[in-house]
DNA sequence: AAGATTTCCTACTGAATTTATATAATAAGT
DNA sequence: ACTTATTATATAAATTCAGTAGGAAATCTT
């Protein structure tokens, strides 16, 4: 799996604080309820984004979490490679001590390029994008979605 | 990782057959040792591209490997499929069980694009694509890549 | 027939990663 | 004080990864 539970559910968290928090504070206990994840595990993640600056959190009751840019400023890119550290599809491309033979290897060219279509996709889609096609409704059933 | 070390031997095999393998059969030996590549491991991965009918095999000496098809009909994302079981970048798309959230998860949408994205690079590569890569020498060493 | 070579088959294992749980401390509001 | 909520650190269960091991079966050579 390129992209693990906690990387998406750092993404769902994200998605969630934007839609939810648009006057007050936004609760982690609030947020694991309606994503479905346990909140001690989405603890370490948002702490993560807390210590990357990604949301801004006060303490005590009226407490939680806000963004700290505005949804457009952030690339599912920058979400995901915070949480999962990288991307990489083959550990070749992730670390360049891993094979001593990647210099001369012709795969290296086809994980390039598979590293390319994956970045463009991750870096070229922002929460605003993804707001958006929620909002436009693109699913076939009547649900709201919940991101 | 969404392609493991499996699979990337599994790719360097077909390759090493191909470009050895004109006239008689390649010892399963010399690729490993051709790849840099653990033999027993290797004897697994062989297994599921000979029970996929992706090589003949001949036992004794004389014995060894041959692609069943020319190098022209094989994608890489038929052999990485084949030892890797799938390349959803995400366990959602790998299994629709995963997740019960799945029919109004705006995140699968962006899983898809993601997949359709990767699928493009694997399934849009053949074994001679990647070949001609190797004798149009796309590296900046002198040496002679060894794919 | 004997021995060498090579593929074929199945089970096992150690290490790392993933996905959480658990416990307690710190801060803020009422 | 008491409640609410974030912060920090430690631990644990489960799964996956990357091999390792041992031998059986087929084929060729002498």
């Amino acid at each position: 799996m390129l992209i693990s539970a906690k990387g998406r559910y750092a993404l769902r968290c994200m998605l969630d604080i934007s839609l939810n928090g648009s006057e007050e504070n936004v609760k982690l206990k609030n947020i694991a309820e309606r994503q479905n994840i346990p909140i001690k595990y989405l603890e370490q993640i948002i702490s993560a984004l807390n210590k990357a600056d990604f949301v801004k959190s006060e303490r005590g009751p009226n407490g939680g979490y806000r963004l700290s840019k505005p949804p457009e400023e952030y690339t599912v890119g920058m979400i995901i490679k915070l949480i999962e550290g990288d991307t990489a599809p083959v550990s070749c491309l992730a670390d360049v001590n891993d094979c001593e033979r990647s210099d001369r290897c012709v795969s290296m060219i086809l994980w390039k390029k598979l590293n390319d279509a994956v970045n463009s996709v991750l870096d070229g889609t922002t929460l605003a994008d993804m707001i958006d096609w929620s909002s436009k409704g693109q699913f076939i059933d009547i649900e709201i979605p919940n991101y």
